[in-house]
DNA sequence: AGATTTCGTTCATTG
DNA sequence: AACGAAATCT
């Protein structure tokens, strides 16, 4: 069972030889498995396993492992017998004793309070200051024609806030709307409101969290008014809107208009390259160089809190103090070698807006020429430069709405700042503001636990949410043996719950880390149930399929050296130095893919067949299907050589083509395939992000959840420090934010909520018996603590 | 020297 | 699954 899982791995033909002279720890059905790391497992689980058996007090006749025994040294059938007695599975009064002392945990709970320092406190009692003052500046009675003829009856269909927040047109208005009280519903209705009023749609921008929101939304537009009108309306995120406009009004900012965008991955490639062209791999005291990924994240962080690299690395990556200069230094390289390769990154999109629309009169003109209105969801996860855009472009009028909800920010990882919203009313003085406090989504009992966890934020405002749905069902907590029964038990329950009156569509499963979910993928899967995975590696960074990607890119801009990096190191012996030679060499011809210099290497035959693939490709009214073929046919004989998993990939291989064949130009699908990466693993035929209506269960991060609901949500793996997760305790702001991750999963639900644990992760080999400490500030009269199966 | 293979380590959250 | 360090191949 799960023991031998673990075990398993590191059972190697060799270890079990030498297992027979040393060692006799061994599994219940007697197969030797032996290592270091298996002892070493061995010694943490055993000693994970005295901890709780010390906090439960057990006597020493239940017990397995005795106090006075020096030498550790146990099989697994010990583990086996020990898993048996805490699940209870055997024993009535085991059981019970562990569910007394699981309510003794979850009310008994202890952790350090954060020591505030002088600064923190006072912008505290800054922001609550603000927070009161907000309160005066509510808009108490909507401002509506009944008079007019309308195709829309809004004061039937909003209620009072809701249509106070439509109606109100022609003030900054800032609009805090609670989880589930409508938001989408006041987007969507002011646009129609908007419309209706004789404003052209293609003045309103609407900038939305994701694409998806906002296709959703303007297509609503046009289902209650009948008519196509919303899909003129601007919107986007505030990435595809940058894209659009400096694309557009390229000539005016000194900017080529063919740039190719470049994603997370591709930055780190960059830098990687960088450092091993700087010959920078260091190791002082111990302390590694940092690692690509690191050196991506100090160098987005510095521009998105608009800090320098010196600050960040000394607040978040104090293990590389001792290289900053060389961290300086690399991104240097690093903006050197995107103008270079005329790349522009995630940052550089809305930076180089804000930059142009604030020191660029002639720019500012030509974009606010276009706009009249500008409305903004999910406020709270704006940054300082997105809400600078979008002040901007509002400047000539300040006909500005913004939604959103501060006690659902969870995104300051990459720069949003909540605060944004909360000083709204500073940056524009003569503005409404509505609350939103009615909860169209969840019952009593849900919205009684979430209430109880956002009254325990330290900042905010005030909001109570109600509702007038009649049931009361409380969320359930359950902790479960391990992963692979918390796996069965959700799934079990689906299952039940279901029955046949629910589809699978109601069910979702929300997950701090996207690895948190996958024993119950497993489990759905060995079940033959069908789900979507949502969040976490997404299709866009697999390897095979970034590789074709980066073909495309080639075909626009020849010089794309990340890109072809990756196309040129896919061929044998060709590694990053052999690759930089012949990029230097297409470099200097201009972009001209000719590859003659290079006839005598024993590359060649490759070198040739893609430069014959190219000009193929150069072909005037060639089709994008067609294109795929031709880059298949070289590529594949390189894919299989290079994945040996190759069967697996195939298919997405099939899938891009079609995704791609859709679109009318390469331009247009890598714009979009970069700015709205597909989220979704593919399996079983289903396309990735397309409207495919199957009715599948969703398994999603709770990052990628904000904005949807379920029937029935569960959180597994609701362990302390998991969620709390362990890298955010060091600062009161982190576990605030934390705090607001747990409240934006628990307010998806809108029937009923199962908050799981497992006593026993496989994937770390340790015991745990501490759930989320969020759980234990909540008054337990406003759960269950299941007891049985 | 540079390319490739192997093996251990690691597991936030995303446009 | 993907990275990076170390071992091994050419």
């Amino acid at each position: 069972m799960f023991i031998k899982k673990k075990f398993s791995k590191a059972k190697k033909d060799n270890d079990v030889k030498s297992v027979n002279e040393q060692n006799s720890v061994k599994t219940s059905d007697d197969k030797m498995v032996e290592t270091d790391i298996d002892r070493e497992n061995l010694r943490r689980i055993m000693e994970s396993i005295k901890n709780i058996e010390n906090s439960l007090n057990l006597n020493n006749d239940n017990k397995i492992i005795n106090d006075n025994e020096e030498d550790m040294e146990y099989d697994y059938e010990d583990i086996d017998i020990f898993f048996n007695k805490l699940t209870g599975v055997n024993d009535e009064t085991n059981r019970n004793l562990q569910n007394e002392k699981l309510r003794e945990i979850l009310t008994n709970y202890e952790f350090d309070d954060f020591k505030l320092d002088d600064k923190s406190k006072k912008k505290i009692l800054e922001l609550q200051a603000i927070v009161k003052n907000i309160e005066e500046k509510i808009i108490k009675e909507p401002n509506y024609d009944t008079t007019k003829n309308y195709k829309i009856n809004y004061a039937n269909e909003l209620n009072k806030e809701q249509l106070i927040a439509v109606t109100t047109t022609e003030v900054p208005l800032l609009v805090i709307a609670g989880a589930g009280s409508g938001k989408t519903r006041v987007i969507t209705y002011k646009v129609c409101y908007l419309i209706e009023n004789g404003v052209n749609p293609n003045s309103i921008l609407l900038l939305t969290f994701t694409r998806k929101a906002a296709q959703e939304m303007l297509g609503r537009v046009d289902k209650l008014l009948k008519n196509k009108t919303g899909g003129n309306v601007l919107g986007g995120t505030f990435h595809s809107y940058a894209n659009y406009v400096l694309r557009r009004y390229s000539n005016l900012i000194g900017l080529k208009d063919n740039f190719t965008i470049i994603d997370t991955t591709d930055s780190a490639d960059i830098l990687s390259l960088l450092k091993s062209e700087l010959k920078i791999n260091k190791n002082i005291d111990g302390k590694p160089f940092p690692k690509k990924k690191d050196l991506q994240e100090i160098i987005t962080k510095s521009r998105n809190l608009e800090t320098s690299i010196n600050d960040v690395v000394n607040s978040y990556f104090q293990d590389y103090i001792v290289y900053i200069d060389e961290i300086i230094k690399l991104n240097n390289g690093y903006e050197k070698y995107k103008k270079g390769f005329n790349l522009l990154d995630y940052d550089d999109l809305i930076i180089i807006l804000r930059d142009n629309l604030r020191d660029n009169a002639s720019f500012l003109k030509a974009v606010q020429n276009g706009v009249e209105y500008v409305l903004v969801d999910e406020y709270q996860d704006t940054n300082t430069i997105q809400r600078d855009i979008a002040d901007l472009i509002a400047s000539k009028n300040e006909k500005i709405t913004v939604v959103g909800d501060d006690a659902q920010s969870i995104y300051t990882f990459r720069g949003a700042n909540y605060e944004n919203i909360l000083r709204f009313p500073q940056y524009h003085p003569n503005c409404g503001v509505v609350k939103l406090e009615r909860n169209y989504r969840s019952n009593q009992g849900i919205l009684d636990f979430i209430n109880c966890i956002i009254s325990n934020a330290q900042i905010g405002y005030k909001k109570n949410l109600y509702t007038n749905i009649q049931s009361n069902k409380k969320p359930i907590f359950k902790k479960l043996a391990s992963g692979l029964e918390e796996a069965k038990y959700i799934v079990d329950k689906i299952l039940e719950i279901k029955g046949d009156i629910l589809n699978y569509n109601d069910f979702a499963i929300l997950t701090r880390a996207a690895w948190h979910s996958d024993l119950i993928q497993a489990e759905l899967m060995a079940r033959g149930l069908t789900f979507d995975v949502i969040g976490g590696i997404k299709f866009a960074e697999r390897a095979h399929v970034k590789d074709i990607i980066a073909f495309l890119r080639i075909i626009i801009n020849h010089v794309d050296a990340i890109s072809w990096h990756r196309i040129l190191q896919l061929i044998d012996d060709i590694g990053e130095v052999r690759a930089t030679e012949i990029i230097t060499s297409i470099n200097r011809k201009n972009g001209v893919i000719n590859f003659s210099d290079f006839q005598n290497r024993k590359y060649y035959t490759d070198l040739n067949r893609l430069e014959n693939m190219y000009k193929k490709i150069n072909k005037d009214n060639i089709k994008i299907s067609e294109i795929f073929d031709l880059i298949y046919d070289f590529y594949i004989p390189l894919f299989k050589k290079n994945y040996n998993d190759y069967a697996d990939r195939d298919q997405d291989l099939e899938v891009l083509k079609i995704i791609a064949s859709n679109y009318d130009s390469i331009e247009k699908f890598l714009d979009d395939f970069t700015l709205e990466p597909l989220n979704n693993k593919f399996h079983d035929g289903v396309i990735p992000g397309s409207a495919n209506k199957k009715d599948t269960i969703k398994v999603s991060t709770i990052h990628s959840a904000k904005g949807l609901e379920w029937h029935t949500v569960f959180i597994p793996h609701a362990i302390d420090g998991f969620l709390p997760s362990a890298q955010s305790l060091s600062t009161l702001e982190e576990l605030e934010e934390e705090r607001r991750v747990f409240y934006v999963a628990c307010s998806r639900a809108k029937e009923n909520l199962f908050i799981t644990i497992p006593v026993y992760v496989e994937s770390y080999g340790v015991y745990t018996n501490k759930p989320s400490r969020f759980l234990y500030e909540i008054d337990p009269k406003f759960y269950f603590i299941q007891e049985d199966n």
